[in-house]
DNA sequence: TTGCTCCTCACGTCACGTGAGGTGGC
DNA sequence: TTGCTCCTCACGTCACGTGAGGTGGC
């Protein structure tokens, strides 16, 4: 049985001698035996796990890992474990570098509407970004408390029809006005409105706002400073720092 | 103006108080002014770029990178090409990453159908996978240089039929005839079949393989060990290494 | 003996985190 | 004076790459 050298087993798995001293070094390829000089020699099963390290590697495991999964008596299921956290792993990283491409693509554009590029620019187009992201983690977050209290008043309801049970629907409906009332009001602090006219950011009465003409993004607004009614930019509200 | 010393930049930007220390290290954060005792002073300008400095590492832009943005002497051109260089390695990461995940699940299904998840099985389902890359990498180069071959014959053959000029097309024949030649030894060269019954690996007669009825995978071969006439898997050959 | 390979330190990479030991500032 | 904050070293992280200076093996 023939036995490698480091370089040999280097150029025939296409890493580093380096690479191999590292592996040796944080023991997941021992040599199987030593020359007197103290040079390594690698048999065929050395191959094969180096084998197993670089395929494994490819897949951007950690040698500690590689370690837990190259020790004999480890089980399946360790295995099935650390595949299953790399899949993980791997899942949330491409969400975030997906989500990263989707904002550099937004400033780019952004970018193009600005005529110099120094560094207020880029402070400018960050912190709407910024406001843009909160303001729909905002919507989001009143979205999750809404969606189901709006399903489990047409599902009450529906009882209520059917079977003439009507006290479920009452208590959901009481549910609903009370949450709807917290959730205006806490919307209402958060967000502030931009005049397309004058460029001021300002906070409009609470009832103006609730009966305004609006749409997703606008609100036919009076501003104060204008003193005209005007569809205005939503925005999150900058906080007053204390 | 109110000044901010670095723990209350820290607390306002949400860092910690290491990374101001280390962004000033950097020099991409350097305090307005200093106390006489040598603690950093930062003003709302500073606050502004810790802003943007945490803004495009986000987008895990490197620091020297965002030290070429901030140098405000820096036109929009090279702010950019780097997005454009962010963009480039974000697509690529996501891409590599995308693939990793289709390994994984390879090997979860293949892990599936082995008994015990030892080293050697790893190894094995490993060494499988590799082997499929390489036959699909195989067959994609042989499509690199068919694939516009035969679309020339097409047109030349068109060209011959609609103009009566037959010369395009008899050239474009002659050179399809050679280089499928050539591929195909280039294939055989590369190709063994595995017989299902005894899981023996053999490299058929270049005659028998070129006739023998076969889909994608399998092709209906003698075994030399069995004797037996037999849909045989193809797989890529292990190199005889010398 | 001469090249070539291999050996072991040991530093560098990147963006910080984490103490240690000392001091400023209210 | 007492806490609290901040300061500067300086090491650790991760998987190696890259010399330096020395030696084994044909």
């Amino acid at each position: 049985m023939s036995l490698y050298t480091t370089g040999e087993l280097a150029k025939k798995c296409n890493v580093s001698v380096r690479t191999i001293q590292y592996y040796d070094e944080r023991g997941i390829l021992v040599p199987t035996d030593l020359t007197e000089g103290g040079r390594r020699l690698f048999s065929e099963e050395d191959v094969a796990t180096l084998e197993t390290i670089c395929f494994l590697r490819d897949l951007d495991i950690s040698i500690k890992d590689i370690a837990e999964i190259l020790k004999a008596d480890e089980s399946k299921k360790v295995i099935e474990l650390l595949l299953d956290e790399q899949d993980k792993n791997l899942q949330e990283d491409i969400k975030r570098k997906t989500e990263q491409l989707g904002k550099i693509k937004s400033i780019r554009s952004s970018l193009a509407s600005f005529k110099d590029g120094t560094k207020k620019t880029i402070h400018d187009i960050s912190s709407i970004m910024e406001e843009k992201e909160k303001r729909k983690k905002m919507y989001k977050k009143m979205a999750i408390i809404s969606i189901p209290l709006e399903t489990a008043e047409i599902i009450t309801f529906m009882v209520g029809v059917l079977k003439g049970i009507w006290l479920p629907f009452f208590i959901t409906f009481a549910v609903t006005i009370i949450t709807t009332v917290f959730l205006l009001n806490y919307w209402y602090k958060r967000i502030e409105y931009i005049c397309p006219e004058c460029h001021t950011r300002f906070q409009p009465k609470k009832m103006e706002v609730l009966f305004a003409n609006h749409n997703l993004k606008m609100r036919k607004l009076t501003c104060p400073k204008c003193k005209r009614k005007i569809w205005s930019l939503e925005v999150y509200r900058r906080e007053v720092d204390a």
